[in-house]
DNA sequence: CGGAAACTTGATCGAATTCAAATAAGGTGG
DNA sequence: CCACCTTATTTGAATTCGATCAAGTTTCCG
C-alpha cells in the first residue's frame, strides 16, 4: 500500500495532464510540504507528482497519520490549517488564471515562492534557489515558454530581477507587488 | 461565533473578488453542499458567498461538527471524501482556466453542472434549472459575458443546447463532451 | 570540443476583449 | 393586460494579448 510522502529537500510540482499531453502544474511542493493533503485523506488521487531536483522524502503510513490526525486535537488543528492553506493557494491560482494578465501571473508567482521560502528561510537578500525551466513557470501560469520569456526578459530588463544558474534574485519586489495587484 | 452552512435548497456560488471589481467564481454550491468544507475545518475563509436563488441552508456548530468528524470514523471518512472532492474540482478548475479555450471552458462547466444535477435527481431528459446569468458563466470561466454570449449562440445554433426561462436543456451531450476533451 | 536542451527574438496569426449600439426579456405599477 | 423601465443578451467592428512558427543564440555537460 502507497504511503503519504512529505517532501525533507528538494523542490517537486503536482500536475495534471491533458488528452493532447499538455500539462498543467497544480502546485510547487518545498521542503516540508505534505505531497498534497489530499493524499493524507483519500488514496487515490487524480494527480502525478515529478521531482525538479534531487528530492528526499519521508514516507508515512495512512493509516498511522489518520489515527494521529484523529486523536489528538492540536494536530487536527495543524492539519486543518494545512488544508486551509492548500485551499487558498488553488483559489489564488484559479483568480490568476482567470482574472490576470501574464506579467501579474509571472510576478505572482515569483512573490509566492519567495514569500514560501522566506517562511522557510530559504532567501537571502532576494535571492533564492530556482530550479525551475520556463517551461514550467508555462504550466504554471497557462502560458506558453516562448510567452513567459518575454515576461522575463521584460522583467529584467525592468531591473525587477535577475536569474543566475539555477537561482533568482529579486532586485524590485515592490515593483513586482505594484505589477502584481495592478487592475 | 459563525457557523458552518449547508445549503438545502437553491443555488449560490462562492468567489473572490479583485481590487478593481472583477470577480472570479470558484464554485457553484447545489442543494446538499457544503457552503465549502474549509469553513468546517477553519472559521476564517478568505472568499465570499452569494445567493443565486432563494436559498434555504442549515446552519450547524463547527464545534459540533469537528467532535462529530473527529470521534466517528464513518463520517470522517465522508469528509474525507468530500474534501477530496472539492479539491478535485478546484484542479479541474485551474486545468480548465490555465489550458482550455472559451469553449471547452463553457462545454464542461454545462456538463459538470449537470451531472452534479444528475447525482441529486434534479434532471429530466436533458433539462434542468439554470438560474446562471451569463455574467456567472463570464465569471466562472474567466471570460468576458460579451464572448460567453457569443459562445452560447454558437451551441445553441449547432443544435447543442437550448435555453428557455431558467432552464437548460442539453440536446446533444455527446458534441459537447467531444468538444469538451478535443485537443 | 561537440551536441542537446533551454532560451531568445522577430514576424505573423488568431482567440478573446473592448467598445458601442441595438434588441430582447422581465418585472412593476397603473 | 399593457406601457414603461431596467437588466440581459446579441451583434458588429476594431483592437490587443498571447500563441504559433521559425530561426538564431546561449548554456550546460559529457
Amino acid at each position: 500500500m502507497q504511503g503519504v510522502k512529505i517532501v525533507c529537500r528538494g523542490w517537486a510540482f503536482a500536475f495534471s495532464i491533458l488528452p493532447d499531453g499538455r500539462r498543467q502544474i497544480l502546485s510547487f511542493l518545498l521542503p516540508g510540504d505534505f505531497a498534497s493533503t489530499a493524499a493524507v485523506l483519500n488514496e487515490r488521487v487524480g494527480i502525478s507528482l515529478q521531482a525538479l531536483t534531487e528530492v528526499c522524502y519521508c514516507d508515512y503510513d495512512r493509516g498511522d497519520l489518520i489515527d494521529c490526525v484523529r486523536s489528538d486535537s492540536k494536530v487536527f488543528e495543524k492539519f486543518s490549517e494545512l488544508c486551509n492553506t492548500e485551499r487558498n493557494e488553488a483559489n489564488e491560482m484559479v483568480t490568476d488564471l482567470g482574472r490576470r494578465t501574464a506579467n501579474q501571473r509571472v510576478a505572482r508567482l515569483i512573490l509566492a515562492l519567495m514569500a514560501r521560502l522566506q517562511e522557510r528561510n530559504q532567501v537571502r537578500d532576494g535571492s533564492f534557489e530556482f530550479p525551475l525551466r520556463q517551461q514550467h513557470i508555462a504550466d504554471a501560469t497557462g502560458l506558453t515558454p516562448v510567452h513567459v520569456s518575454r515576461v522575463f526578459s521584460a522583467f529584467r530588463q525592468a531591473g525587477m530581477l535577475a536569474v543566475k544558474g539555477r537561482s533568482l534574485t529579486v532586485q524590485n519586489e515592490a515593483e513586482l507587488q505594484r505589477i502584481s495587484s495592478e487592475r
